[in-house]
RNA sequence: GUGACCGUAGCUCAGUCGGUUAGAGCGCCAGGUUGUGGCCCUGGAGGUCGGGGGUUCAAAUCCCCUCGGUCACCCCA
């Protein structure tokens, strides 16, 4: 063993070359899976943006909150000269960074959407890794509770789109800068009197963010904030009636959904909406993607004006094992329309220029590229599932005719040289 | 970062109480068929037993360290 991939990372291999042991999927399934998403995006009306996978560490600190796991313990960053660079461990700072750079808001409302691969530094286990691959998608510039309706829906219409249904929606409201402070500091006159009984996690928190210990697995605190303080008793108007209407579309929508008052998120940004997809059957990590209202991240990066926001993320990773759990297959193999058997050299140059010329009108074309023998290069045919197989020779060239062979049903027929290539394209295509 | 379990051929694994040449199945290559796939038969290639150190007459096997993998915690996609 030479070199290998780090830690956390893998590589992504085609259908054909892939160890069907491994739980990563083949580059096809990848192909499949992308594709399905961006025909959704499409059909929502959503572009895609492409940013960079080095951020400036600021950016992501600024951006996502030191605070944060994410930010505190989880970068790969690093230093040259004097600039301080990370990989993004997310998206969703960097798009509200084009979006300020460039100016999108001057047209209106953006519906933005991305695939690509994030970095944190955590121990890997199921469904997680320290290169992941998200996608998500983001509207931007816009207040009404409409464009979380139209973040959700997008994001559940992905999840069938794949042929999945075992998964569930939760919501929570967490309000805004005017009734979150109050929400704060009435969780934490409820849970100081308990100090004793928090974790250690748990008590740091208490004080610097005490919205995070109300998403605990611990037993202990888990019933001790069943008689907690809801934040839903502190929502003002405004995110009151946001969060009713949300509510409601997604009633009239038929899109069924759970609230959780203890769903709260690991990232800073998060106002009013957050939500998260979950499913049961992945392992520990059950959410599949999750996401809310960001209307503060865009005065935290620096903007003059506020700039309400709402998104989501997935996970490629975990949608793989979702499919694989409701057992999904999305790759469509793509076999060898022709399989080309050249014996001698005239015959290969032959064949590889005839191959050239299908090939050229989209005709997936394949040959032996060793010098084996015919029965090797049948056998090669045979291994790859071609639809038909041609074995070219001198007495071909001489004859001037071709057999096809249709390697299913073992039918045979004559073809001339002369007219191969017409003539194979308006049979095979 | 913490914990548990696991590293033997490309893959899945066997290998007894430490014992002399480390095996099987699948896959791969070749031949049986001097130019025809799948099935069958025969043969072949392929291993620093994850790496390093130690104990021992002798280590895949025991001990230490290390690297890697898996799962879980933390947290998140």
């Amino acid at each position: 063993m030479t070199y290998q991939n780090i830690k956390g990372t893998f590589d992504v291999l085609p259908d054909a070359a892939r160890d069907h042991s491994s739980p990563v999927p083949s580059s096809d399934e990848w192909i499949a899976a992308e594709a399905k998403i961006r025909a959704v995006m499409t059909a929502y009306r959503f572009g895609e943006i492409r940013t960079p996978i080095i951020e400036p560490t600021e950016l992501i600190a600024r951006g996502v909150g030191e605070l944060t796991d994410i930010v505190s313990k989880e970068m790969f960053a690093f230093t040259r000269g004097d600039t301080n660079y990370v990989m993004r461990p997310e998206v969703t700072a960097p798009v509200v960074r084009a979006y300020l750079q460039h100016n999108l808001g001057q047209g209106g409302p953006q519906k933005l959407y991305y695939i690509g691969p994030c970095f944190r530094a955590e121990r890997p286990q199921k469904g997680r890794y320290r290169q992941f691959h998200q996608f998500g998608a983001e509207v931007l510039g816009a207040v009404s509770p409409s464009a979380d309706v139209e973040i959700i829906s997008l994001m559940i219409s992905v999840y069938s789109a794949m042929g999945l249904s075992d998964f569930r929606l939760r919501i929570n409201s967490l309000g805004d800068e005017s009734s979150r402070p109050a929400y704060k500091a009435a969780l934490q006159d409820y849970l100081r009197p308990h100090y004793e009984k928090l974790s250690e996690t748990s008590r740091s928190r208490l004080e610097a963010n005490p919205l995070r210990i109300l998403d605990t697995k611990d037993p202990g605190e888990k019933a001790l904030l069943e008689n907690a303080p809801r934040i839903s008793e502190f929502l003002g108007d405004e995110s009151k009636r946001h969060f009713d209407d949300v509510r409601q579309m997604l009633d009239d929508l038929g899109i069924a959904f759970v609230e959780d008052p203890f769903l709260v998120r690991g990232l800073d940004y998060y106002t009013r909406t957050a939500f998260e997809l979950e499913s049961d059957k992945v392992g520990a990590q059950s959410a599949l993607a999750g996401g809310g209202r960001y209307d503060l991240l865009a005065t935290e990066l620096g903007a003059k004006d506020s700039v309400p926001a709402v998104g989501f993320a997935a996970g490629f990773e975990r949608l793989f094992l979702a499919l694989a759990e409701e057992q999904i297959s999305l790759s469509v193999r793509k076999l060898p329309d022709l399989f080309f058997v050249a014996r001698g050299e005239r015959a290969h140059n032959w064949v590889v220029a005839h191959a050239r010329q299908l090939r050229d009108r989209g005709v997936a074309v394949d040959l032996d590229l060793l010098e084996r023998s015919v029965k090797a290069q049948m056998r090669e045919a045979n291994r790859q599932a071609a639809r038909f197989v041609a074995v070219v020779g001198e007495d071909e060239l001489l004859s001037g005719e071709l057999v096809f062979r249709n390697m299913s049903t073992g039918e045979e027929l004559q073809l001339s040289t002369d007219h191969v290539v017409e003539e194979f394209c308006s049979m095979a295509l």
